[in-house]
DNA sequence: GTAGGGTTAG
């Protein structure tokens, strides 16, 4: 898509006057319709208001409708803002304003790029808002490189010394990570408010730099909630947990973000547990979480398999009527599906209004993860049907190991080369981890090997270990031998290599290697690893299992259970790969 | 009406 600067920014007359629109009369805010759209909540209730603006007139009026179209734009009617909008004759730029705002703070750059045209072909005079709008709208396409010719403009139309464009300028640099010049902006700023301070932290906090973000923090003489909250969310995005959690609790006045931004903090660094305890913090301290909150905190369920948690969060947001948003929804399917239910995760991907790809790629790999590859494979293709939404790396990463555990060989070729071919996604470790997995669980090794030597990146240890496994299935001795010599460079100390081939070699009888390889263990001092270990929550306690350990309570009746399972296994035509002598 | 917090990853 191009879109000609020319169209984008016309150039006004200058003859005509600059003049700032003189502030409407405050007697208004009194008026019923006002008050009543100040109060408003219910996006169902806007048109009864516009309604009763009609009868009225004030539906033509820039005082009414500018606040008509702020309410519109609060509860997220954004196209009926917009049909209100165009049936106005004549906005003065009060209301351009209130509908650039609107759509810039929904995402709608381009609409607001052709407002602004429409707005200068009526002669409208831009204020230093409408450009401040204009440059968040071009930060939203930073591709069209927008951003430099709107301040061109601004400049012209002397608005360039005014704080919010400054500020605005400070903000736009940062997000095209061009942190010097917002410094540079920054710097010759003649004043300075809280607000275009903490932009300049917010810039800090994007190129990572939270030494020279502290400074100006240490320096500022007045911070705000929004201040704190910047500095905690740098240091998280900077993965200092630490001095996140201690500005956190010297910071005097939490809000709703202030806990949130805490708590995704923990759940972005992995300490899921740390995030739930935060959100019971907030709890604790009367703050009530919103929709962000519950995405943040329902995701770190999902790490912990803390289905009863999460099953709590998802009825909550159901009470208050939270919106089921994108963010909520591919949260509570990912953790529905990763807590054992794929049940609940579908009925939640069904009940979503919208979709976006998150969406579906959480249900897709939860059909994968419980083994539905065929189901997973269709939820692909209606994806594809649905159209507007593009499948991504790991949206492919799914359906390749969908493909991988119900054995479509054919199927994850043809689906490997279409990413390539059709959608320009150059495969990454982990797409050569899930063909090497298919097609050495399919038998094809020699194809797998084939595959794993015309990688462009040095294949990984999942790589070998996903072809030593297949190697193991097939007894294919060859190939695996080529493997663990790999392995054993890139693992050294990881003694599951060496004993999968120490296992292999025995089933050949070959008991020379087998002692061979022992030797070099014991030579290399190979240990065995930390045991790998998983929770799952069971009537609100978490059971945490290791490997090789025996510290659950109920570590006997499990083991009992596991042994009956094998028997049983046996008796109906499975043989078991793994050997519970050495879990034990 | 300018600044801060969100989801998927064998």
């Amino acid at each position: 898509m191009t879109v000609k600067l020319r169209n984008v920014i016309p150039i006004f007359s200058s003859k005509q006057p600059l003049q700032t629109p003189k502030t409407v009369s405050p007697t208004y805010s009194n008026h019923p319709i006002i008050w009543k759209l100040k109060k408003c909540s219910a996006p169902q209730d806007l048109q009864s208001i516009h309604a009763s603006m009609i009868k009225t007139n004030s539906h033509q009026h820039p005082f009414f409708m500018n606040q008509f179209l702020t309410t519109c734009c609060r509860l997220h009617e954004i196209d009926y803002a917009f049909l209100t909008f165009t049936d106005v004759a004549d906005p003065n730029v009060f209301v351009y304003n209130a509908m650039l705002g609107g759509l810039v703070g929904h995402s709608q750059p381009i609409r607001a790029l052709r407002l602004y045209v429409d707005m200068s072909r009526s002669h409208v005079l831009p204020t230093g808002y409408t450009f401040s709008y204009l440059i968040k709208a071009c930060m939203q396409i930073p591709a069209l490189g927008l951003g430099e010719a709107v301040h061109g403009k601004i400049w012209r139309f002397g608005f360039s010394s005014q704080l919010i464009i400054q500020t605005g300028m400070v903000d736009f640099y940062s997000s095209l990570d061009k942190i010097e010049e917002s410094k540079r902006v920054f710097d010759e700023m003649s004043e300075r408010d809280v607000v275009s301070s903490t932009v300049m932290l917010l810039g800090y906090a994007r190129a990572g730099d939270m030494d020279s973000a502290r400074r100006l923090f240490e320096e500022m003489p007045q911070r705000s909630t929004v201040s704190w909250n910047t500095m905690i969310g740098g240091y998280a995005r900077a993965r200092d947990v630490e001095s996140a959690a201690s500005l956190f609790d010297e910071m005097p006045n939490k809000d709703l973000v202030s806990w949130t931004t805490m708590i995704s903090c923990y759940s972005q660094n992995k300490h899921f547990k740390e995030a739930v305890e935060t959100f019971g913090g907030m709890k604790a301290a009367g703050v009530s979480p919103d929709e962000v909150t519950m995405a943040t905190v329902i995701s770190a369920c999902a790490h912990l398999g803390a289905l009863e948690l999460g099953r709590e969060l998802h009825q909550y947001a159901l009470l208050n009527g939270f919106d089921l948003d994108v963010y909520m929804g591919s949260a509570l399917i990912d953790m529905y599906a990763k807590s054992g239910s794929i049940e609940r995760a579908l009925v939640v991907f069904y009940k979503l209004a919208e979709k976006n790809l998150f969406c579906w790629n959480s249900v897709i790999e939860g059909l994968a993860i419980h083994g539905h590859g065929k189901e997973a494979l269709d939820m692909f293709h209606r994806m594809k049907k649905a159209g507007r939404i593009f499948p991504n790396r790991v949206t492919f990463v799914s359906v390749l190991s969908a493909c991988a555990h119900a054995g479509f060989v054919e199927e994850g070729r043809r689906m490997f080369a279409s990413m390539i071919r059709d959608y320009s996604i150059s495969p990454e470790m982990e797409h050569y981890g899930c063909m090497v997995d298919l097609l050495g669980r399919a038998g094809l090794l020699q194809e797998a090997l084939d595959l794993v030597r015309s990688m462009v990146m040095e294949p990984n240890a999942v790589i070998w270990g996903a072809l030593l496994s297949g190697c193991k299935i097939y007894g294919n001795l060859e190939i695996a031998e080529a493997a663990v010599e790999k392995l054993m460079v890139l693992e050294p100390n990881n003694s599951a290599h060496y004993m999968l081939l120490v296992n292999m070699y025995a089933e050949a009888n070959r008991w020379g290697e087998v002692a061979i390889v022992r030797g070099m263990m014991k030579g290399r001092g190979v240990q065995k690893r930390g045991p790998g270990c998983s929770w799952i929550e069971m009537d609100g306690v978490v059971h945490e299992f290791a490997a090789s350990e025996m510290f659950h309570p109920s570590s006997n009746e499990i083991c009992l259970l596991l042994f009956g399972l094998d028997g049983q296994l046996k008796l109906a035509g499975y043989s078991l790969e793994l050997d519970f002598n050495s879990l034990l």
